[in-house]
DNA sequence: AAATTTGATGACCAAAGAGTCATTTACTTC
DNA sequence: GAAGTAAATGACTCTTTGGTCATCAAATTT
């Protein structure tokens, strides 16, 4: 005997809802396993819904993750330009706040797996990493270029090869973000170096280059 | 009408030269494709044998793997390490032969591409990423470390924190590696920032900030 | 030159997984 | 409350691929 009068709805129409609820499921997806390895079964599983109602909302697997980046990182992005743009600080206390900042808003966040996806994968779905560029890296380098010039044109720097410092800058941050998500885990017993001693050491080593009374560096070989 | 007199032979036994030819088109496919992504079926078709005979000389896809990172990067490390313990140069020139000897014999070469799939895989496969740090990052690191603790023994450099320091350091080598074969091809038209001005700025940032006569850099925010 | 050994093959299997679509049913409208 | 709309389903197709194994045939031995 089965109890008629109890029984739910097998499921709701909540047309507002999905796409955002299969956001959410696919960033962590995507973040946990990488773009190929993600099943798209397993997305629509997680938001509560078949496999077909996902494609009802996004045409495919690579469009849903585009999706994903513009919900989640390129509004962060702008955020940050918008702060940046409205600092009154030193542009030493600006370089020091877009450290912190990129590691506390991004870096630490699992948004950083995105990134950590995208290098890994771009290989092998070049549309997604060109994606990324525009709409991630290249605003992001922009964005630290920006800070210093400022402080170039300011005075408060010495003049430095801003295009080249800016990809050495951001190395250590992204490749620190990429490991703690790639390897790192998989190394259990080690005592890694707390990421606050890493920035700091960092940071020290960015001011000392564009200290304008900097140093010559003695000639070595 | 059909030449029998001429007919090849089917195939041929090579027990000696199979497992190279096998590791030489593993090498090539993994670094083109990733892990993942790499078909056996055509591991094998570029060797030029069947599938069955791969299986025959590996017993799994990540034994053959395995083999790859041993048979190409683990006997570099160690040529590596015999280098740096036979040198008599300064501490300084020896740093600056480390981050361009890492640069070209491994960051240039196809071998980063190896770095890249381990960084971008690692967490679908913990068990390569596990033999890959033991194998390889580890011992890097070490040789990194060792270069910088003999500098501070002699005086040359003063003394810093070895251990942030080496991953700060190995961080702009191996991003710049993983770039040039993730999204940089994917992107054509930017110029970039040529290799040797980067490794000059990673140089003398890194000197500076060994001089034992280092500055103080001004205490911010 | 027959018998034996073993390197090599390729058809095969089972397991996924991306994307499709005929059908069902929760809501809306009148 | 009947009819109509469209949100949601899930079974299905088509393809791919790691790994197996019965069989074949090139060397080697006797």
């Amino acid at each position: 005997m089965i109890d008629l009068s109890s029984r739910l709805p097998r499921w709701e129409r909540r047309k507002q809802a999905r796409p955002g609820e299969l956001l959410d499921a696919a960033l962590d997806l995507f973040v946990e396993r990488g773009f190929a390895a993600t099943r798209l079964d397993e997305v629509a599983a997680r938001a509560g819904v078949s496999k077909g109602t996902l494609y009802l909302y996004y045409a495919s697997k690579e469009e849903l993750f585009k999706a994903v980046v513009r919900q989640n990182i390129v509004p962060l992005i702008e955020a940050f330009e918008r702060d940046v743009a409205a600092s009154q600080d030193s542009s030493a206390g600006l370089l020091k706040a877009f450290f912190q900042g990129w590691w506390t808003r991004f870096g630490a966040t699992k948004l950083a797996g995105i990134a950590k996806l995208v290098v890994g994968e771009a290989g092998n779905f070049p549309e997604l990493a060109l994606f990324f560029q525009q709409e991630v890296v290249l605003p992001n380098s922009l964005l630290l270029g920006s800070i210093i010039e400022r402080g170039i044109v300011r005075g408060e720097f010495r003049q430095v090869d801003t295009e080249a410092i800016v990809h050495l800058w951001m190395s250590p941050l992204v490749m620190r973000a990429i490991w703690e998500r790639s390897i790192q885990p998989c190394c259990p017993p080690g005592f890694e170096v707390p990421i606050d001693r890493f920035l700091d050491v960092h940071l020290q080593s960015a001011l000392a280059m564009l200290s304008p009374a900097g140093h010559v560096a003695a000639p070595v070989g």
